[in-house]
DNA sequence: TTGTACGCGTTATCAA
DNA sequence: TTGATAACGCGTACAA
């Protein structure tokens, strides 16, 4: 914790030269002759150097436009969060010369996406984050950005293809995993344990096949049954849902609720949609049917309190928005090692700690 | 979003006065004239000044000296987390001015706390953070802080009785409503539920009876038990154990599990030292009996991969250190608005969600 | 290949 | 009560 009063004057004076030659080999400008270059390195190294960023920026007129491509908050309101996190962090960071330009695309336009993405591209920005909700239209895009060297930085959706700078969100097979135990937990009887997708072009969308999988998984390692109690071990089904607006939803729904030869103990939306199924057993009074789901949007929240929904996984959305651009700043204004990989919290969220994760 | 480029020197242009003066208003130091106050005051109204921090920070040569006092994380680890989360926000601050001093004191000696709190003291810093586990010793530092107008702000402890400058921490009666939630949840049959306090002086804590009347509300509030099922509602007991060294320790939950007229259903240890019990219900092989505790520690999280502890609720150690240096910062050095209470979020934490919590 | 000098927005000192 | 001006540490034209 010693203060690091060693400036670039001192390795300067140290090294018989001027500041203007540390400058250089500091940026590897060049225009410096080896000998002296090494020179300067090893008083750096000697005087254990570390830039001073506030100055840096001031001094420096340097700007960075940053370009985040994601879903409309207007349209969708899960995209509220990120943008607030995102311009939390444009806040934080206008200071240090960055500036941040959204390019908002329709949750469900191919088109949209598209254009938006190539609107963020034209504007040449220093850094992009981007939710890349459809996949195969992402990886042009990807391809793009390499080749021009743009560094670009995931987030909400993991894309393996091309190497990115950083993806920062949640581990979506893991978060299934978590949705298993938590429809499960405490429940003595075997029974059936419903996955629903909700309205998901699942082929060509990734996370909800893993988040499938990972719920899967859960059932899977989990103990037989005590040898002496009888009944079948959990019965996992999965079930893709039309959009609610479908008059076929409700047929479904009514239908798997009517049934009674199968004893459903829980459902588990791999969406943010659980307040879409929330009103069925509301009135079907199915008390007993353990209800999981993620986002704290405000129907969730809802039915979170009437004890319909038991348990909400949040997405940090908020935090994402706010990282994600970090991370972009970290490599490009601090300079700083940016991890691959940043996975956020998977929070479990009960009407008993909810309050303390809205409105951060 | 837009760039907002004014500085001092705009307004000193458009109120025809030097900077001097600017700066002057701007910081309250006199020696001007009301007229010229006013008529400075109202151009930076127009022109929305927001004054530029990095500059200023450059600027100024003034530093901010920071004490904490806090149990020494050597003793006991889980003071390592909050002493991380310092240890960053005093790295993230050194370039302002920012430098942080630590007072370690002995967890379990009121000497050792009076001590370093005197010593922080006596270093006359510009902020105290404070972690005050001896309530009636800390009053007496409360007082002489606020008579030498020495901002201080609490973590992990709340004590209202002296207003500080905030308190960042949990809510402790809402945790123990919490932990009701997580020992009860999806039991079937009624019983009795056990809150342990281990090796605490109860009538000098207070958050710790915070946690139980909370604990106790939980079950207050549930709906009474169905008509058609006979039985008991839930039964609350708490008990205070001694340290876990002394013999009676292990006599005490001997007895507790040898009774077999008791319905044990859960177990809620309002301490970090829910390891202390696991080991007794798995040589009993009660999985029946749910166990909850506090605190990612070592150990507990080793009894949370073998299914014994059920649940622990994650205090956040690390982001109160952080936070908590961060409120002093915000006040000293940016000057903004520093709320009162900054309740951190209770996380659930278990073994499915529990490596996005550690390290971090 | 190297050094000098000015500017970034703010603070602080000193003279007027 | 005011205004001019030298720092703060770094980036960067431009001169040498």
């Amino acid at each position: 914790m010693e203060k690091s009063a060693v400036r670039i004057k001192d390795i300067a004076a140290k090294a018989n030269v001027s500041v203007g030659t540390v400058d250089r080999v500091l940026h590897n400008r060049g225009r410096v002759s080896e000998k002296v270059r090494q020179k300067v390195l090893r008083m750096m190294e000697e005087l254990d150097y570390e830039p001073n960023l506030i100055a840096r920026a001031l001094g420096s007129n340097r700007t960075y436009q940053l370009a985040v491509v994601q879903p409309d908050h207007l349209i969708d309101p899960y995209w509220q969060a990120p943008w607030d996190g995102i311009g939390k962090a444009a806040k934080e960071l206008k200071q240090y010369g960055v500036t941040v330009t959204m390019y908002p695309y329709e949750l469900t336009e191919v088109a949209s996406f598209v254009a938006q993405a190539e609107a963020a591209t034209q504007s040449a920005p220093d850094g992009i984050l981007i939710a890349p909700l459809f996949y195969r239209e992402s990886l042009a895009f990807f391809a793009r950005w390499q080749a021009e060297s743009i560094p670009y930085v995931l987030f909400n959706t993991y894309i393996a293809e091309l190497p990115a700078l950083s993806y920062v969100g949640q581990d979506s097979y893991q978060s299934g995993f978590l949705a298993g135990k938590l429809v499960q937990f405490g429940q003595a009887e075997p029974g059936t344990y419903l996955i629903a997708h909700i309205a998901e072009d699942i082929a060509n969308s990734l996370h909800v096949t893993q988040k499938e999988r990972g719920f899967r998984d859960y059932f899977a390692q989990l103990p037989a049954p005590a040898p002496g109690a009888p009944g079948a071990p959990a019965n996992v089904v999965s079930i893709a849902l039309p959009d609610p607006t479908d008059p076929s939803f409700a047929r479904q729904l009514n239908r798997l609720l009517d049934d009674e030869t199968v004893q459903l103990r829980g459902i588990f939306v791999s969406t943010s949609k659980a307040y879409e199924i929330a009103p069925y057993l509301q009135a079907y009074h199915r008390e007993d049917v353990r209800l999981v789901g993620y986002d704290l949007l405000e129907k969730n929240i809802h039915f979170l309190h009437e004890n319909v929904i038991d348990f909400l996984i949040n997405q940090n959305p908020h935090e994402q928005g706010y990282q994600g651009v970090f991370a972009l700043a970290d490599q490009l204004v601090f300079k700083k090692e940016v991890p691959p990989l940043k996975y956020l919290p998977l929070d479990i969220i009960t009407k008993e700690n909810l309050r303390y994760y809205v409105g951060e």
